[in-house]
DNA sequence: CTTGACCTTACCATGATGGGAAGCCCCATC
DNA sequence: GATGGGGCTTCCCATCATGGTAAGGTCAAG
């Protein structure tokens, strides 16, 4: 029976979630305390295995650890409203999408100055221009910093280091 | 003509820039020190003031804090070749198509999944089915940490608080 | 001369991740 | 049965850009 469970190395690699980040899960209060040999070694079984791989996949989603933690006590409640779940899900797309269309904003903005830029060896450049350009709005008003909205970041963690 | 200086609060009020910032900016170098008071006081005249706007006008193109310093080397060089500003301007343009192509990849299967997901009080939900799935690649090998791809990542942190 | 608004530096937190050190454990090979 | 190498443990540090807070100095208006 306990033949059946790995250590948390084998766990990674069988999941997609590196030990370290196991590690951290579960000191933040994710996942529950792993069960621990004599030696004070990590092991897990199928079930913990699964549960990893959908922490892993919510991840990649963009599913913050916060949301996740979420996401997963729905999912071990075998009998709530599936209306909490999309819920979720739902937050999570607008986030995605008023991220995307910044990000959009941001693109667009830096062709049309790219566009405009020989790109020779001249000296003129449009680009440090309108950077340069004084008529600038000074402080656009930060809205309050609201408990949502963090969700996908990671995401963007990893994006840096994937790639 | 040092009556035309203003303290950093005042400085952080006119360019956006928080006057947290500015200091830290300072510090890790990608501004010089400002012009102190006898008492210790920093003062900015009208060129740190610009500079100050050219800094958060990219800031708020998604530019890393890296590459802004190229940039600012650029545009204090009047003779440089607007080709250098034009490629830094690409590779952030590139950074940004990629992780927007990515965010809309994440969007686009949770639409998928909610739309498939009724949202009512009963317990069934494809969306928890599909994160539970078994059938999911392991580890997708993670690509060198490459220098660039970093640009941008402020813009996600300003994400977070201003919405 | 007091008060309050501003400045200074210094430290801590964020979120999710990686890196590394110091030390213990397990297994296989000699 | 010792030894070596690889895996495990915990703990600390760095990232990137930003905010918060605390302890203390400064300045200007009342």
């Amino acid at each position: 029976m306990s033949a059946e469970t790995v250590t948390i190395g084998e766990a990674a690699r069988r999941t997609g979630v590196s030990a370290k980040m196991i590690r951290w899960y579960e000191a933040t209060g994710l996942l529950p305390p792993a069960a621990r040999s004599e030696a004070g070694y990590r092991h897990y079984d199928e079930a913990d295995l699964h549960t990893l791989r959908f922490v892993r996949r919510a991840r990649d989603l963009g599913f913050s650890v916060e949301a996740i933690a979420g996401l997963l006590a729905l999912w071990r409640d075998r009998a709530r409203p599936s209306a909490g779940v999309k819920a979720i899900a739902q937050e999570q797309i607008v986030d995605l999408r008023r991220r995307i269309a910044e990000m959009e904003d941001m693109a667009r903005t830096l062709e049309r100055l790219a566009e405009s830029c020989c790109g020779d060896d001249r000296p003129e450049c449009p680009i440090l221009d309108d950077l340069a350009a004084k008529d600038r709005a000074p402080a656009p008003p930060r809205r309050s910093p609201a408990s949502a909205a963090l969700a996908t970041h990671a995401a963007h963690q990893r994006d840096k280091r994937g790639r």
